[in-house]
DNA sequence: CGTTACGTTGAAGTATTTCAACACTCGTGG
DNA sequence: CCACGAGTGTTGAAATACTTCAACGTAACG
């Protein structure tokens, strides 16, 4: 425990595992400390939601642990999920009145959170974070915007085969960041049939259909439901390109 | 028409008709001077392209008068269009090394052009600015997520009535932002039918049918192919909402 | 061990695409 | 001024990808 910490409490920042990439990374350790203070963790059992859309934005946070899902629905009901968000993600809107989104673990999650107005107090005198929090930002929109080619014009077969691979991807930066670089072909998919339909913007139907598919086509192998093996990551990446 | 020379002094700033909402806005008189400095102004022709997906990032820039469309390809040529700017709208991908989509005019338009790294310096030094850039990039994010919904779970019909919609308002607030707050049913189609087709992600001969469907039904009124007159407004916002 | 949620499969229906032909608009040159 | 042609937009008919509706499996859980 440093000698710095201003208030006696436990610094989670210190150990944190997302430290060195989340928004926080490039602060000092006087910074750190303050921040620790205006933070709390939480822990999300898979289905509970953070954040509601429409509601007042009050939270924003980092994840922790776990991968959880941004989503909206038209008034009738259909959803549409706007993106997954994983370890050292950043979650809610600040500057903002309303959550334009809901925000909902899929699995297990812990993620560090702040009051809004805490938040934007601290970021408007560390301009450090800001900084990294316009960066994180700006990634986050080019990854949304190359989301939108994939809504707008592929097919079922070509929107499957992205997420497979995106999903792939995303899970060894999460996990494996010590182990070198490897990208395992092995990993489970952290959400059902329903949402993954509703990131894809398909029916669930078609989504089993398209799965059945790439099994008997061996371009993957599944044990269980959400248990996935790339076997021929090629021919993925041909359809995905 | 070749830019004016940006070693003669004059601040084009000053006069700038969207230095009030750009994010120039919150600067003072000696950072708009520095500001006006580093950039120069450039006419784009309708079809012109400002930066090419996957060219280095040299530029970025604010609108200062037009419409412009943000692109990307599938390998295969189908293209999606991720969005539209509009005056006082950012271009560009500061903190970045390519571009990750292609800007092209839409219609006849005035840019206001910097270096990258010049931009970027300039952004380090003065935090207001980064900060205002935080918040618009963080606004264009909630508007492209909100798009999302558009593209994965509506229908021609609803694409197309937002669609409409969106630039009914969006024109109002680039033409007439002293001229009272009434958003007029008239407006000027920035694009072709194929471009509308690539906004929505559908084909230009079911965007084609949908245009008509909307006259046959009296929910608008052409006048030309690209002069819409709005005439059932909540017809189209049941649609959309 | 049955109940319930989740996932798969089939058959029919439908929205959108694809292919093809035709119409309009606009600028150019005869 | 009209004819021409290219680009752009519209319409129809056929093809198709995806959805919808419905039934049936399978895994999960008390």
């Amino acid at each position: 425990m440093q000698a710095e910490d201003p208030t006696n409490e436990i610094n989670f920042c210190q150990a944190c595992s997302v430290r060195n990439r989340a928004i926080c990374a490039d602060l000092d350790d006087h910074e750190i400390a303050l921040l620790n203070k205006i933070g709390r963790r939480r822990r999300l059992a898979p289905g509970e939601t953070l954040l509601w859309e429409g509601d007042e934005a009050v939270f924003v946070a980092n994840v922790v642990s776990g991968v959880l899902k941004l989503s909206t629905q038209k008034s009738d009901g259909r959803e549409q999920i706007l993106g997954l968000a994983y370890p050292s993600d950043f979650l809610g809107r600040p500057f903002g009145e309303v959550s334009p989104y809901s925000v909902e673990a899929l699995s297990e999650s812990i993620v560090c959170v702040f009051q809004r107005s805490d938040f934007e107090r601290f970021a408007e005198e560390h301009g450090r974070l800001e900084h990294k929090l316009l960066e994180r930002t700006l990634g986050e929109l080019d990854r949304t915007r190359r989301w939108m080619l994939l809504l707008g014009r592929m097919n079922a077969e070509e929107k499957l085969a992205t997420l497979l691979l995106e999903i792939a991807s995303r899970t060894v930066l999460a996990t494996c960041e010590n182990t070198g670089w490897k990208v395992p072909d092995e990993f489970e998919l952290p959400m059902s049939r329903q949402q993954i339909a509703d990131i894809l913007g398909l029916t669930i139907e078609t989504v089993s259909r398209q799965f059945t598919k790439f099994r008997e086509e061996g371009l993957i192998e599944m044990r269980g439901r959400r248990d996935v093996t790339i076997r021929k990551r090629d021919a993925l990446e041909m359809l995905a390109a």
